[in-house]
DNA sequence: CTGAAAGCGCTTACAG
DNA sequence: CTGAAAGCGCTTACAG
């Protein structure tokens, strides 16, 4: 216990004077790939470890002009694919030292003045989630070459990387199955409000359904529910299935809480059966579709994959920050549960 | 453009020579309560505005000792009532300026490199929530001074503040609840590695039933299924529904997820029915107990009043490192849905 | 490999 | 109220 330090922060100093080395010997000794003799070393680890001695990541990140933070901007905490999303992100930027500091952009006002807060702490890179607004301000990000990486997101900022799952073929694939399964009365539904994941597996469905709708084997309906949420589908169920003579026999909905919120609107207004009365198909695999509740089939989103990715992005680009930007098609997995039949 | 920082970072000496002032005025103009003339502010914040400067945090927080980083230390990321609490402790942490950092402790072993990791960050503070595990490295953080605040977890660490839910009075109402609506045969279904807060609720239930028990009005049995999980629940129905003739007829469940996978349990496994063939209760109100599919009797936790409440004794203890340590206690909802009678 | 020295961008007594 | 100066804890050429 050295008495000069009653805080308890132990300096490089401290170790270098009870190690009797120099400051530099110090730095080298925590420095990857720095040279630093064995001897020197083992003094400095010896001594740091009795003092408990741990680099100030402030003074060394300041040095450096980069810290060992990313920025994970999130919109809102309530979407459950989004929550399923953090782990994986977490954990992946711990296997390369670094650590997300979170930020939320409900608002997109809030959103300018949380990219703009993030960056007084030097972060090392920012990682955007789908669901946030679209972002200017990425531009500045971009000039300050702080390396950004999106997540299922429009794939439109030269010099930002994004890894997206191939919802396009997710859509194809629910549209195949839904087919195969017999379904002849089609409907996707979504939102008005959409987000460019949903977009893009509308467009998959719409297109992989086309030759049928064409000679006229199968109709296609769009319909926008009131929300990309569970009480959107829920209430959409009301009007899509209203009529009892042109009911849909097959739902494809933009995500799993559009799905089971439509599933249960369908049991509790019309008293309908899924698969028996009609069938549907999600997308994200998140934990409630799993429910014995539910049984949802519905296209898996690899997050661990996507998280990894991303965090890939963003190291790869803090080593070569000019590098071409990349965008990452991630494959999904057709799971196949009560809802939809063989 | 300032052509001598093709890097794009702004330094207070940038301004301060655009703004024909000291780095002095610099400073105290991005400091609160610093004394600077009003004419001096407007010139230096002209000039900051022109130039796009931002205080480098992690300067300051290099000089001052301490950054307006919070560590929060979660265990996993799949608990739903711990990713509800996440948002809130978000956004009451920005109220103050202060930024989640994030840290995953699903393995006790990675708890105490993460906490050591946070120190490197001069971190203002960290919460711990309920389901981490036990931290003698709290004590570091002590005697360094560092706020902790825990969430639903057990008041045994002399100088860190704790803020539980009433998880008590919870599992009382609980039972005064299913005893008002008929029930008899009383079940406590939690998990054998249980959390503090599960155990006091259990307490609460088996008390608050302790005179009817005594008076043979009622039966209480503890059941411990594998996991205080869905599946725990489900398995658990089995076992705990098997004897036809014996029945409870309401389980008090230590969390929503385990009384989740219990409905869904009896249903497929017995066709049982809730409340018709048994009442069931649980805890935390997760948006999972919401959903028609389930319409889950619940005791609410008021997870903004929880992160709030962290937030604010971490915030009073760095004003003040030596206060008294706190407990608070916030009261719980009973939330009337379809799995209880009246 | 090693240490003395300069410097990172900021804040904070200090003297005026 | 203001500026010159010292100092925070570190890293990094530089010279040896």
């Amino acid at each position: 216990m050295s008495t000069d330090h009653p805080s308890g922060w132990i300096t490089a100093a401290d170790v270098a004077r009870k190690a009797g080395v120099s400051r530099s010997a110090v730095s080298r000794t925590f420095t990857e790939g720095a040279s630093v003799s064995p001897e020197t070393r083992e003094k400095v680890q010896r001594a740091a470890e009795a003092l408990g001695y741990q680099v100030n990541m402030l003074a060394r990140s300041m040095i450096q002009r980069q810290s060992n933070l990313v920025g994970v901007v999130v919109k809102g905490f309530d979407d459950p694919f989004l929550q399923s999303l953090l782990g994986p992100i977490t954990h992946h930027l711990a296997l390369r030292s670094l650590a997300p500091l979170l930020m939320d952009a409900s608002e997109p006002a809030q959103l300018a003045k949380s990219l703009r807060h993030l960056l007084q702490y030097r972060i090392a890179g920012v990682i955007l989630t789908s669901g946030t607004p679209p972002i200017q301000l990425a531009q500045e990000y971009l000039r300050l070459r702080v390396p950004v990486a999106m997540i299922n997101r429009a794939p439109d900022l030269e010099g930002v990387d994004v890894v997206n799952s191939d919802h396009f073929e997710g859509g194809a694939l629910a549209a195949r199955t839904l087919l195969a399964s017999g379904a002849r009365k089609l409907v996707f539904l979504s939102s008005a409000s959409t987000t460019y994941s949903a977009r893009v597996r509308g467009e998959g469905f719409v297109q992989a359904l086309a030759a049928a709708v064409q000679r006229g084997a199968a109709s296609l309906r769009h319909f926008d529910a009131s929300g990309a949420t569970y009480a959107g589908g829920f209430e959409a169920a009301q009007t899509l299935l209203a009529d009892t003579h042109n009911r849909p026999d097959g739902v494809f909905c933009a995500n799993d809480v559009l799905a089971c919120g439509l599933v249960d609107g369908a049991r509790r207004q019309y008293g309908l059966q899924v698969p028996a009365d009609f069938q549907v198909i999600g997308f994200d695999d998140i934990p409630m579709a799993g429910l014995s509740a539910y049984g949802l089939t519905t296209l898996r989103q690899n997050v661990d994959a996507l998280a990894q990715s991303a965090v890939a992005c963003l190291a790869e680009r803090m080593a070569e920050p000019d590098m071409p930007s990349r965008t990452l098609q991630l494959p999904v997995a057709l799971v196949t549960r009560a809802t939809s039949r063989k």
